[in-house]
DNA sequence: GCGATAAAAGAACGAACGTTCATTTAATTG
DNA sequence: CAATTAAATGAACGTTCGTTCTTTTATCGC
């Protein structure tokens, strides 16, 4: 056989992505081979390089597009006109409730960073870098306006973002907790771990 | 050349998983070849199976002694007559410690879960289980004696935990900050996020 | 509808993989 | 000191790896 009926370049190189996707997020990036993805595509070994130029390139862009749409949607949350505390748990939400729909993205992200080589690397990291500085920068407006108090506001977002990072490792659709009991717990714990005293809110 | 002067097979399996461990934290267990391992002990491939039945197993001993090491560690920390906001204190000074001292191992243990395969992994998989109890206990104890204000105990342990294994993604031992300074600002952000209210103690 | 092109198959490449084994030599034992 | 055992070497095994290339066929532009 050669080229099947129907097939669509543009297609196939999204059906590739999508099955690379939870691949690597189980087995890892270097315990799955090329072979893999492409019988869970349903195609050739060689179709893969019609569509990517290698395997590095492939987890380059599943990261580099995760990262783009992780902060175009985190972009689009309007949070005008809120105090930091209002913003810090928008923010808590919407990295629960993105990490949960997208947790396989998510994990790739953070797992895989070690696996790209140093162009791509340098490429991710920065896009890291500025999520992390999202965080950051709401703490450190919170602090300046008296509203959070914490020792250092660095140590303080990589805090909330280790926390909410390892919700995946243990998170399960079918589990005790729905995903807005999640939510709800983890922006009152991130709340309260910057210091944030909500005056009339009492604990609990 | 055989057997080389000098050479005994403790030693040399001691040498294998002390070459081992960084080799696999750095590039991850798929990506390292039992050829880079004997590369770094400066031994022959073959050799590495007089000590290991299999790569596989390597892995598990490898996790299965740092969490042992890791549990046995804790116990030996002294906790009598004190109260849970004292042991949380104390779990998280000593995490941070291990953390930054054997970041390898910490880091192996989290992320190489999944390159287990079955048995090894149950193996491993409790005895994580009982490193998470340790936290949820004393959140558990520090809530059924009103000393913490927390929503759901294991979702605030796994936060707590979440948070504390992130650290050696970012911490460098000639940064900013010192191990103690470290241990000082994730101890009252922990505290925080379980809601202790230190009276007395006032903010920052 | 016919030529150009896009997209796949499938075979093949050398390299690297985990593992095994016969062999050699150092250390240990009686 | 001789026999045994322990601990290596180095070659080799069959697989699988990422990647390339030729061939075949469907789709698209004129």
């Amino acid at each position: 056989m050669a080229r099947v009926k129907g097939s669509i370049g543009s297609k196939t190189k999204v059906a590739i992505l999508e099955k690379a996707l939870p691949l690597i997020a189980q087995y890892g990036y270097a315990a799955v081979s090329m072979r893999m993805i492409a019988d869970a595509v349903g195609v050739n070994v060689g179709a893969l390089y019609n569509h990517f130029p290698s395997k590095q390139h492939m987890l380059v862009v599943l990261m580099s597009d995760h990262m783009d749409g992780l902060l175009a949607a985190w972009s689009e949350v309007d949070t005008g006109g809120m105090t930091p505390a209002q913003k810090l748990e928008s923010f808590v939400r919407f990295h629960i409730s993105y990490n949960i729909t997208r947790g396989d993205d998510v994990f790739i992200s953070f797992m895989e960073l070690r696996s790209l080589e140093p162009e791509g690397h340098k490429r991710i990291e920065k896009k890291r870098k500025a999520y992390e500085g999202v965080v950051r920068q709401i703490i450190q407006d919170g602090q300046a306006c008296g509203e959070f108090h914490v020792e250092d506001a660095h140590v303080a977002a990589m805090s909330v973002l280790g926390s909410l990072i390892g919700v995946n490792t243990w998170y399960r659709a079918k589990g005790r907790l729905s995903k807005t009991k999640i939510e709800d717990y983890y922006a009152a714990i991130s709340l309260r771990s910057v210091g944030y005293d909500a005056e009339g809110k009492s604990h609990v």
